[in-house]
DNA sequence: AGCACGCCGACT
DNA sequence: GTCGGCGTGCTC
């Protein structure tokens, strides 16, 4: 007779769409417990895994499990299901789903295994200073915040350890190891809570929610405009959901741009003695590894994040809240390609619970399915006394040709702006000076050589830079094709904006917000305190200005190029345009200063700038939801994107043309469209093709991509297919 | 993804 | 005669 061992469910982090059996040692049955990670044997080498399951079976052909990497789960064992669908729905391995969803520093990649101590310095009772500068500097710090973690000290100082242990052996500091649990925002005391009388918008839509509460999956959208009042309505669903012993979830785009949000839930359920975790992109790797431990422990009532926040180990999960649900930010470019609102969708429906979906320019897919009643729809109106819209004028750049960047009219405002001793922010979505050096003699520009792309020109720091990698050159002084002396920046970027309006006003305090003025960590934040404490004039930026963040002062807007969005090559191009001017239009104005907006473009009949200057949402949605059901384009089609990369153009060129053909071949009610070099056909030195397959219904595409799982294992070496369900853009 | 196995060209 | 090219297939 054989008895019956312990077999564990393994998903390895490795590019396996099965998931794998493993022999489980009864020295680890203990330890061994679902949802921790552990070391396993596969093929030659030893990889981790995530375990999902024990259970009495066969050991027959088995290996046995090598290690068991975690003391406690890093996930509930309910979320693995949910784990296993997110896999299926996006076409990826499920060890690497768990790998992308859990923190990064215990991927689990080589050696590098579990951060669970950090190493902690407190002040000694010894009043008097230690000796040497970098010492006594230190030993300040420690003093000031009574506790410091050794991270956190090495971002202050350089090589702090010698320094450290000296103040240890003196007996200045005191060091303590252990699990740390620190919350960053916890540094700042919260800010007042202003708990608002809701709106009788605001109550009729927590009456709806409130009815669904508890009451399984119940999705809606939440529609209001910058100002509405959508963070109240999160506050108190969320309220009520902690009141009956549930949790909630809230994503936000990106936490850098939304401190005032986190701020208000702080102030409204800090105080009271619930446990906010805030995971953001400025935690260290062993921050992140605390925040997500202490969720999973139970610790935290209420989760805010990003993208990722999504795979929070959260359990009773009550509430998802998915605040600017457009954003396109919330969508994975790379790997593990999923889009954290759908997805969020998914855990809602799994876990029976309530989600939210926040915004004042909903995606137009998302404002369908209210449409079609598939969710609830609670729109907000704005608050009247709030903000009333800005006037919005369309400036036709065919008539008004401007010197320039800026139009007579924009210049007009700005001057008057500055008079009044008022703000402006100017929008323009492209970073350096200009886009191209072109030589005027013959035509000669410069390109990145390792992407399909053309090198900004930097004029402060002379220098030619790609946007996509880090190529970046000098630029010659003379032309190198014709020696001409013709070498002129073309079209205009952030950068050269600054220098004309400096030209134009040397009166006025010019700030320039964008991707190179903030890579410091806190200059965002810096420059947004300067702006509100109303030391800036006009701020210049690109899309960066339109989010996050409220200039009371501001009562002009300028959108110097709305085309530059609206020109690109991908369907939601309209879409995009429209919530960025949206956005960014409804930055101007209060109720005692009223705003104007100015709109500079070469297509002002174009729908998205009409409906956009408008603030007609509606209008907006009817054309282009006539547009996309014409193209079947979702909501009436769904699309997957297959981008196929490799260092060798011909491989990938083959690879792509034999993929296709296998595809088409038994497509059924499915499109393959392509091969076609993707937009950016060159990237960081690979060559790129995309093959775009498009179903009016899902199941013919779920066939294709089922058929794909038995093609890829045919794509030669050295070129690497990227399966992108649901794509937001196609770069 | 690794890392084997396996079957055809130019080299000590 | 081998060393090594990368096509093909598997990993409990």
């Amino acid at each position: 007779m054989v008895k019956p061992s312990l077999v564990a469910t393994v998903a390895v982090a490795a590019p396996l769409d099965k998931l794998l059996s493993y022999l489980l040692p009864a020295e680890l049955r203990e330890r061994a417990r679902v949802g921790v990670r552990l070391r396993v044997p596969l093929g030659r080498r030893s990889v981790v895994g995530y375990l999902l399951g024990v259970a009495e079976g066969e050991a027959e052909g088995l290996k046995p499990v090598a290690e068991v990497l975690d003391e406690a789960p890093l996930f509930p064992p309910a979320m693995i299901d949910f784990f296993l669908r997110a896999a299926e729905y996006y076409c990826h391995p499920p060890g690497e789903v768990i790998r992308t969803a859990l923190p990064a520093g215990l991927s689990g990649r080589g050696a590098e295994v579990s951060i669970l101590q950090e190493r902690f310095y407190r002040a000694a009772p010894r009043g008097d200073e230690p000796p040497g500068a970098r010492q006594r500097q230190i030993c300040q710090l420690v003093r000031e915040r009574g506790q410091v973690a050794l991270s956190e000290l090495r971002e202050h100082f350089a090589a702090p350890h010698a320094p450290l242990r000296r103040l240890v052996e003196l007996g200045f500091l005191e060091e303590e190891s252990g699990e740390r649990l620190r919350d960053p925002f916890l540094d700042q005391p919260p800010p007042p809570d202003s708990q608002l009388e809701p709106t009788p918008d605001q109550a009729r839509a927590l009456e709806q929610l409130r009815a669904k509460l508890g009451d399984g999956f119940a999705p809606f959208l939440l529609h209001g405009v910058t100002g509405s009042g959508k963070t109240e309505v999160y506050l108190r669903i969320i309220a009520a959901a902690l009141q009956r012993g549930a949790r909630a979830l809230v994503l936000v785009p990106e936490i850098a741009l939304t401190p005032q949000l986190v701020g208000r839930f702080r102030a409204r359920f800090a105080a009271a003695g619930t446990g906010i975790a805030v995971l953001h992109s400025g935690l260290s790797d062993g921050e992140r590894y605390d925040a997500w431990r202490a969720i999973a422990r139970g610790a935290a009532d209420i989760v805010i994040g990003a993208r990722s926040a999504v795979f929070a180990p959260l359990e009773r999960l009550g509430v998802i809240v998915v605040d600017e649900e457009h954003e396109a930010s919330y969508k994975q470019a790379e790997g593990f390609r999923y889009h954290a609102r759908d997805l969020a969708l998914l855990r809602g429906q799994m876990s029976k619970t309530l989600v939210l979906l926040g915004s004042a320019t909903p995606a137009l897919t998302t404002f369908h399915r209210a449409r079609e009643g598939q969710s609830g729809y609670l729109p907000l109106a704005a608050r009247a006394q709030e903000r009333p819209l800005p006037a919005v004028e369309l400036v036709d750049l065919v008539q008004q040709r401007p010197e320039g960047v800026l139009s007579a009219p924009l210049v007009a405002a700005l001057g008057e702006v500055l008079e009044a001793r008022q703000q402006a922010l100017l929008l323009l979505n492209r970073r350096g000076f200009s886009p191209y050096l072109l030589c005027g003699d013959c035509g000669q520009s410069f390109r990145c050589p390792n992407c399909e792309i053309t090198l900004t020109y930097y004029q402060k720091s002379r220098r030619l830079r790609c946007h996509y990698c880090d190529f970046s050159q000098a630029p010659p002084e003379l032309c190198p094709r014709c020696s001409g002396g013709g070498l002129a920046p073309e079209g205009a970027g952030t950068e050269r904006l600054e220098e004309e309006l400096e030209a134009l006003f040397p009166q006025a305090r010019i700030a320039r917000m964008d991707r190179d003025s903030t890579t410091r960590k806190g200059s965002h934040q810096q420059l947004v305190e300067r702006m509100s404490r109303g030391e800036v004039d006009i701020l210049i930026g690109t899309q960066m200005i339109a989010k996050g963040h409220d200039f009371p002062g501001v009562t002009l807007v300028g959108v110097v190029g709305a085309d530059s969005s609206l020109n690109f090559p991908d369907f939601r191009s309209a879409e995009r345009t429209f919530a960025l001017l949206t956005q960014v239009a409804g930055r101007a104005g209060r109720a005692e200063l009223p705003g104007r907006v100015y709109i500079q473009t070469f297509a002002p009949e174009h729908y998205a700038l009409q409906c956009a200057a408008l603030h007609d949402y509606q209008g907006f949605y009817e054309q282009e939801i006539a547009f996309r059901q014409e193209l079947g384009y979702p909501p009436f089609g769904y699309l997957v994107n297959l981008v196929l990369a490799g260092n060798d153009p011909g491989r990938v060129n083959a690879a792509a043309t034999a993929l296709a053909e296998a595809l088409a071949d038994d497509a059924g009610e499915a499109e393959v469209l392509g091969p076609a070099p993707c937009p950016l056909a060159r990237l960081r030195g690979k060559t790129r093709m995309q093959v775009l397959l498009k179903a009016p219904r899902r199941p013919p595409l779920r066939r294709l991509l089922v058929r794909l799982d038995v093609l890829r294992r045919k794509i030669p070496a050295g070129v690497a297919l990227a399966v992108d369900v649901d794509p937001v853009d196609m770069l």
